[in-house]
DNA sequence: GGGAGCACATGAGCTA
DNA sequence: TAGCTCATGTGCTCCC
């Protein structure tokens, strides 16, 4: 073997190696940014839920509430399960008042003029 | 110097540096448990979330939910501003039924006694 | 000096 | 193969 030739296929491999640590250097910061995308929208929407929160769960007794990202979502859950049940005490206070309602006017119905609406309260149930 | 004194120094050092790295090996160690121990919980709630989403919400169309952190996230702060809203519904609906109630008892109440509740109602408002 | 929270880079795994 | 999500380890920064 010549040395020329040992030394073209030494420049062609630097070459290949070169363009290959290129190409991963190039997946690797894509890669990166991606992943940074991904970790900021996470955090952004955690940061939102924080902002949800009502004032009874932020405000800690003594000072200010530390709202780092375990406790927002701690807190979150319990606030969702709290709003469930008001949604859920609230419909049955409306079933009764319009149970209540509809027997009132059905009393006087014989004489007077319904004044008020019988319709039945049907609202979303986001639960 | 005599040769068995640079012999301690080595040993000396040798010992010293030993020490250090075991010392921050153990420290790397306990930090690794520590910070796994709080992603868990962060992933476990966020898994929570999840679980509390509404079916409407869950279910998307043509095939299966894809619920990874993002989603859940986005959803879970969708449907606390739903559940916000709908409390406001409610809260009015109930204002107004037991507004017509109480006009209603008013009404009647000259030779009629009252058959109904006039309380009003103050429910929890975690919003 | 040591614990807690956070952002980051990176490799592994899954799906179109 | 390319793109996306995830778990992990690690360094940095506060705060005790």
């Amino acid at each position: 073997m010549s040395q020329e030739t040992g030394d073209e296929d030494d420049f062609a491999a630097q070459a290949n190696l070169q363009a290959i640590m290129e190409k991963r250097r190039r997946r690797r910061e894509s890669h990166n940014a991606v992943e940074r995308r991904r970790r900021d929208n996470i955090n952004d929407r955690i940061q939102e839920l924080g902002t949800l929160l009502p004032e009874s769960m932020t405000a800690e007794e003594g000072g200010v509430a530390r709202l780092n990202k375990g406790t927002i979502l701690r807190k979150s859950v319990e606030q969702i399960r709290m709003m469930q049940k008001d949604l859920r005490d609230y419909q049955q206070r409306v079933r009764e008042l319009e149970e209540t309602l509809n027997q009132l006017n059905h009393q006087n119905s014989s004489r007077r003029a319904r004044n008020t609406t019988t319709t039945t309260t049907r609202m979303q149930q986001h639960v």
